[in-house]
RNA sequence: GGUCUCGUAGCUCAGCUGGAUAGAGCAACUGCCUUCUAAGCAGUAGGUCUUUGGUUCGAAUCCAAACGGGAUCACCA
């Protein structure tokens, strides 16, 4: 970057004394070049031939010359119509390498002073997490960890949706058809036997509507008829009026789910700061509700029902309390809000949610701004695609959700198999190769679910995604395990490669050069990434780092190497490869093994 | 129907604030392991960037429309 800057400022000088043209270096983009060309940095002429009254070549060929002479870091150029391609010295590529080796904080920006709120996760308690959890996880962990990185004040946290008509269903089909079962006399991890009871609602459910479709009923009336429905409905009015036995029920299942949802976040490696439960937050929202009614921008029907009116935002009205005075999805999330938000003051408020929320993060937005509340203004909803599978959408109810713990243990089992097919277990201990298949295991999906643009629909397909070859998590893992070992060996010879090692290498290989352009944009790329809330970049970013470290390593020799200097130097190299593919597969969430 | 969003190789995806002959991986084909881990490297083949118009020196990228997917518009969450 700083590269960059000192060779615009040198093109900006450039133009001045060539053409009397004053352009502020800040202007002056430099863009890479392309690989069939000769040259690291490429400037356009196009844009100033009408100003100067030259041609593009023309203005290439002065401005070259006159860099050539007088910017300290440029080599030699050529001119290809409008674009100056610009070689930078190689002594300028190692200053930097040794530069920012030494950097103990490489890629970690100076601290912002801004506190930044990620919630993420937000299960219901209904049932198990899925396949499109496992992206929302994926995506708020590494987003917390990039914007840390970014320097700000990062609190993640998990508002957990615990009350509701649905876990009333499966606590009521538990009541009926439970028979006292429990994770302990069943052995069926908590979340899963929860989810169990809601299937078996959902099932005697559809058999009820069937057989009232049967007698002549329309089927949306049936629905709401089935007499399941009446008394999952009637479950949570006892609920919500402190009724002992249900409470007590709905306590014990959740104990269930809870305990069961832990194992899983620790199992794949994502954590919270704190956890916030609907139940304890959704009363706060009515206060809101009653705040905007007395500050008369909301208002109440003559049913009694309280609505805001958002037409000056390009909004409809909404409804924010029913006429029965009981509480909607957003009247809770007013409430939690306003309680993040005294909890810790943020300047932002990420919520990773699924983009069919779109509509429902405008509004609560705008309905905040509407009670004059300044913290309106940070909430941020980092919107992400759907996952589907190769056979459409996932439903729960058609029984195409893809379980998160099932598919985690699945990607185990396929790296168990892939690396004892190729041999590379000699030497494990039973422990070591266990915790190796679960690193790549996790790395394969996490790099999977991560690498594609977030605000994207993706596709899951499972024979694709347990792949470990080409652009994958394994084959950076991979690239960081075969380093390691030749750092092993470096250390064996007991060489030390510190930046005073190889302060005589004078000529550098392509392959080595790109290396170090690739370490040298680190800084631009984590904050890119914090700026656009995107894991994908950093994701690029490591295979992009990776290959170009494999080319070199392909191409040239590291032990065999008998200039001393020169040997080190690539020692070095690797090491530092090493260490940022570590830091940015860790934004990802991602470990990296030291043997594979 | 209104609003929002997406459309790039057979498949899955990159492509930054407009720049050169649009790039990866998978799948197909060809080479490279007595030499630091072949989960690798090098190469061949594969494209009307959905279509049409506009903006301009220049458009996959910006604007408009059309077509085709998706989401949403509940006293559901």
């Amino acid at each position: 970057m700083q590269l960059q800057n000192a060779i615009s400022q040198s093109i900006s000088q450039a133009l001045q004394t060539l053409f009397n043209l004053s352009v502020d270096a800040s202007q002056i983009s430099l863009q890479p070049t392309r690989k069939e060309f000769a040259g690291s940095f490429t400037f356009v002429t196009f844009p100033y031939t009408k100003q100067l009254g030259k041609g593009p070549e023309q203005i290439g060929q002065a401005l070259g010359e006159y860099l050539k002479e007088h910017a300290p870091e440029v080599k030699d150029f050529n001119v290809v119509k409008g674009f100056l391609n610009l070689e930078v010295k190689e002594a300028e590529w190692l200053r930097l390498f040794k530069e920012l080796m030494q950097n103990r904080a490489y890629g970690q920006a100076e601290p912002s002073g801004r506190n930044i709120m990620v919630e993420y996760s937000s299960p219901n308690t209904n049932k198990p997490l899925h396949l499109g959890h496992l992206r929302n996880n994926f995506l708020g962990y590494s987003v917390a960890e990039i914007l840390k990185a970014n320097g700000h004040n990062v609190m993640k946290v998990n508002l957990v949706n615990d009350r509701g008509i649905h876990i009333c269903k499966s606590m009521l089909a538990y009541q009926k058809q439970g028979n006292g079962e429990t994770p302990e006399s069943s052995g069926i991890k908590g979340d899963h036997l929860v989810g169990k009871y809601y299937v078996l609602f959902d099932k005697a459910y559809k058999e009820q509507i069937d057989e009232l479709v049967a007698q002549g009923m329309d089927k949306e009336e049936a629905k709401k008829k089935a007499p399941l429905m009446l008394e999952a409905q009637e479950m949570l009015k006892k609920w919500e009026a402190g009724d002992e036995q249900t409470v007590e029920l709905w306590k014990l299942m959740n104990s269930w789910v809870y305990a069961g949802f832990d194992q899983t976040y620790r199992n794949i490696g994502v954590d919270f700061d704190k956890f916030y439960y609907e139940s304890g937050t959704y009363m706060l929202g009515k206060e809101r509700v009653e705040e905007g009614l007395q500050k008369e921008v909301f208002f109440r029907k003559e049913n009694g029902s309280v609505w805001v009116d958002l037409a000056d935002e390009g909004l409809d009205e909404k409804l924010l309390l029913r006429a029965d005075g009981t509480s909607v999805y957003i009247t809770q999330d007013l409430g939690t809000a306003e309680l993040k938000y005294n909890d810790f003051p943020y300047d932002e408020s990420v919520y990773v949610v699924a983009d069919e929320q779109n509509y429902h993060f405008q509004v609560l937005k705008a309905t905040l701004k509407k009670l004059g509340k300044s913290y309106a203004e940070g909430i941020y909803h980092l919107s992400y695609g759907m996952v589907d599978l190769p056979s459409g959408k996932m439903k729960s109810r058609e029984g195409t959700v893809v379980d998160a713990d099932e598919l985690v243990q699945e990607m185990i089992d396929t790296a168990r198999q892939q690396t004892e097919e190729l041999g590379k277990i000699e030497g494990f201990t039973p422990e070591q190769a266990q915790e190796l298949y679960h690193t790549l295991a996790l790395g394969a999906l996490k790099y999977f679910l991560l690498k594609v643009d977030p605000k994207k629909r993706m596709l899951f397909n499972p024979q694709e995604s347990i792949d470990f070859r080409g652009n994958t998590g394994p084959f950076i893992q991979y690239t960081h395990a075969r380093i390691a070992a030749i750092l092993r060996k470096a250390s064996e010879m007991g060489i030390v490669a510190e930046a005073t090692s190889f302060e005589g290498v004078a000529n550098l290989h392509e392959a080595e050069q790109e290396v170090i352009v690739q370490l040298v944009n680190y800084p631009e790329v984590v904050k890119e990434a914090g700026n656009l809330y995107a894991p994908s970049v950093i994701g690029n970013y490591a295979y992009e780092l990776a290959k170009a470290y494999n080319r070199f390593y392909q191409e040239i020799s590291i032990f065999n190497e008998t200039d001393e200097q020169a040997r080190n130097f690539r020692i070095a190299l690797s090491a530092m490869v090493a260490r940022l593919i570590r830091e940015s597969m860790g934004l990802l969430g991602i470990n990296v093994p030291e043997r594979m």
